[in-house]
DNA sequence: ATAATTCATATTGACATACTAGGAAAAGAG
DNA sequence: CTCTTTTCCTAGTATGTCAATATGAATTAT
């Protein structure tokens, strides 16, 4: 039931990116060193979220990546299910693949759904935007 | 973040003991049947539950495996986390292995933790006996 | 032309998952 | 005491996933 690096990091990344993109738009060498996260490791991350429409990019030197739309319109469960594929506990709640010939007589399933909507309500309740603001807050105590 | 079959076993196997024990302790091999699950499986998910007195066994012939409480004391998170180790959706929130040198500044914690939160309060929120409950329920619908 | 960047694909090692296999130990029935 | 039925214990195994690394091509500002 763990969430993976690759989940935790694509949040972490897009975090960064939203964060660095002042002027120009943010290499991921230096996302890479800020996180202390493999650049390499990151370059198949972002090319997710490139996929997904989620960041563009620019190539060659100046280059990097810009978020295409606002902080508060990534919510983590979104960043997440892109990268992770689907948060659900359990195969049989995947839309696509419910091969479960017990799912009439399954009573588990009701619990397995409960849980499923904890989990979305929860991770669907959170943007990057209130991850910036934490973010912030965070380093303005730290100041002090 | 899927739930594994082991997990899922186990509360079938702790249910259908539950449901099955009459006058004999309940046989694996039955179980298995039942359930269509390979008894082998079920013996090493089973010594599981026999060390962590979930139930306790029988040898020889007539034996067999029986509950140790009543089946509203068994949540289907104490049985989940007994076999599938700590559910927390990253691993820093194991008590024990907290070796992330981020968490303090770590703002996606906050998330992490209200997402624990989350999955134990669904978990333990239902018990074998709800299980019992629902499957009455449904074979009743069943037969009518 | 050069250098800096992204893009694409392949490979790797470690570990976990989901079993299977073989046999030992206990205990009731005869 | 033996046979059979059950649990108990340990090891093995095939497959897949995770978490990266590695290599190099494509693009583009300077």
């Amino acid at each position: 039931m763990k969430i993976s690096t690759k989940g935790r990091y694509a949040v972490r990344l897009l975090l960064d990116i939203a964060m660095n993109d002042e002027v120009e738009p943010v290499r991921l060498k230096d996302t890479a060193e800020r996180q202390d996260i493999s650049m390499k490791y990151l370059e198949q991350i972002i090319s997710i979220l490139v996929r997904a429409g989620y960041v563009k990019s620019i190539r060659g030197p100046q280059g990097g990546y810009r978020l295409t739309k606002e902080p508060k319109d990534y919510t983590i469960g979104m960043i997440l299910r892109q990268v992770e594929g689907s948060l659900a506990p359990v195969s049989c709640l995947d839309d696509d693949v419910n091969t479960c010939e017990r799912q009439e007589e399954c009573v588990s399933l009701r619990i397995w759904r409960e849980l499923n909507d904890a989990i979305n309500g929860v991770v669907d309740k959170y943007t990057l935007q209130d991850l910036i603001e934490w973010q912030q807050e965070a380093n303005l105590d730290y100041c002090i």
